[in-house]
DNA sequence: CATGAATGAGCATTCATTCAT
DNA sequence: CATGAATGAATGCTCATTCAT
């Protein structure tokens, strides 16, 4: 009753490659879709222009998933699951309001320009351009704006409304993301004092009306 | 070869009404463009679903349209024409920075619920959200882009890095521009309030440094 | 007050030619679509196998009809109108039911053999032969039925289940019309008088149980 | 290059499991497509709904069959091998033609409602009516039609054209047959007795002429 | 200029078939 | 042999755009 040690490693090796075959093609997918929903957007972007971006047939795609709103979902978990454990620690181990908006700032910040770095070159511009945010933001969106509402349920942040304060610390972070995104390489650390204290400016104003 | 009164006649009322009929095509399918953009989003919207909003054939798109771009170009240029003078105006008038971020805050909202007012209301959810602007609010993005770093320019507004604020400025505005817009009837006057208090406090933070 | 002869030739002709060319357009899809589906039958057929049976381009089948299944409707209620004027006027002037039966399967047979004729060339074939209607016979069948049923209710054909006997008279008429088909030129007097005698010998000797 | 004793013992018990596993594997299929065809149709069946059928993996299929036709084709022997003895049996024993037909329309009848039970039931309806057979009732055909054709020329039938009259007996079984189905449960019996006395009827009639 | 039919490229998706494991 | 992922041809259908009328 003997099996050969190499019967063992073919299986092994065998299984294994196929397995790694399968995750990496997945990973080309989502990689493709990430650059290809940053530059087109996701209605601009079809499912071919995402297998275009990889050397997969395009019958491929559907082996991994549905459709296009699945890459998209699939690409938000991930964004989602990436940042949601640095945003949580820094809400965790802030000892203050500004301390925590300096930290989820940075985060995010760190965040967006490796993504950024990750997207690969752009594809040729179709029709003008339309602000439309990437998965992994909309995900982080959630985070930042369920982070926020705590801020200022727990009372650690002043009193405003936290729809508008949400909505104004995203929307500083969005737009001053990009400019940030703009420079090469870019200044995280420019980029989250000025918006860390825009915010922190910001909300104590608003709220001392 | 000769020329009736018919035809003369035909050929002066022909070309006022020619003219008129010129006018009133290329408003119509502007008119349609910008219901069918706010419904359906650049990406989402069709020429055809343009033209359909009209009761032109669709080859007359042509006529006046290279493209579905172009319409958008040219909704955004109508855009900007409505929304500069007010903005001008606050530059002119205002007594202060402060005042002019006041009364252009004021005037993007004024103008944002308008916009939405006659919109009409979007179809379907198409797919996750996604943030489209329409033409016109790209338009405006740019007009408050050039006040704000004019305002820096000319040393009436705190020193920070101009692209930092405008960005951030308009970040603030968009988002809280959506919260604003999600209630009914908008309250135009507690956005610009807090939105405007939110730029002041945080362009003077930021400027501290 | 002119309009000269010219314009109005033009116009008509143009007009004409239009028109002409439209309804040439839908029949040569019709014809295409008569010979696709007597030889890969319906569920075999593509719209493109449709299509490319004409000079036409893709798209433009879908000026014309909806789906496959529509081009289908549009022929049976063509065979049905052309077929049925012939039965009812069997029905009216037989003065019994083996007149009836001669003159119905006559048309028929006569039908069968001008469908067949306008039918052109096979195609490759896909698969086993699988039986299946066209269109027109589809609808020359619920004629058929009609008449014999109308024939058993009248008392005129002798008292046997009339489901049974439509059935079989049909069934008869099919697979021996099919026989005839394969002659060239196929013998309609000979096929009739088959089918009709077969018929009524069967239905008497059906009923005398 | 040893073999070891545990290969020896999987090869022998493995070929007797192969052996088992091959005709399971193969009966599996066809037992699936059975189903599928009936349910589908010929046209609208795919293999990848035959195997989704079994328990086996996509490729496997391909180890026994080389196409859709080719199980098409299998299943048709297959019912031809079931079906052919009783026909035979009934041609040997028949004393006299009434006595043939009546026990051969009997043994498809019987056949026919066998299929029907086994085969499920239709799922949904695509598009317009469209007769298509099963390949068992196929080959079932041309059994009839042989079994007729010799006894025409055995001078034990009337003498009449013998494709019309394989045809036009066809014709009638597999008509009645299908409003036979619609009962439930099916009168084999009455069924029988139309049909045979029809073609017993129609054939008498056609040879007077 | 207006019209609207024709065009064919393009898209999402499915499927038969192959082949490395 | 069994497996099931990869492949790319094929399909139904839509759309931007052209052009004869």
């Amino acid at each position: 009753m003997t099996v050969s040690a190499t019967d063992i490693v073919e299986s092994e090796a065998g299984e294994g490659r196929r397995e790694k075959s399968k995750a990496a093609n997945r990973q080309a997918i989502l990689t493709a879709a990430r650059r290809v929903f940053s530059q087109l957007g996701y209605d601009g972007a079809t499912v071919r222009d995402i297998i275009r971006g990889t050397e997969l047939a395009s019958g491929t795609f559907y082996n991994y998933f549905k459709s296009k709103e699945e890459v998209f979902e699939a690409l938000a978990d991930d964004g989602a699951r990436r940042f949601r454990p640095v945003l949580r620690a820094a809400r965790e181990n802030a000892t203050c309001f500004e301390d925590y908006i300096y930290t989820a700032v940075h985060a995010y910040f760190t965040f967006l320009a490796e993504e950024h770095q990750s997207g690969g070159h752009p594809l040729k511009d179709r029709g003008p351009h339309v602000r439309s945010s990437t998965p992994e933001m909309l995900a982080v969106y959630e985070e930042v704006r369920d982070g926020v509402a705590e801020a200022i349920a727990k009372g650690v942040a002043p009193k405003v409304d936290p729809d508008y304060l949400a909505a104004a610390s995203i929307g500083v972070a969005q737009e001053a993301g990009e400019v940030m995104l703009r420079q090469t390489p870019p200044d995280i650390d420019a980029a989250t004092r000025f918006v860390a204290d825009f915010i922190l400016g910001g909300v104590q104003k608003a709220a001392s009306r």
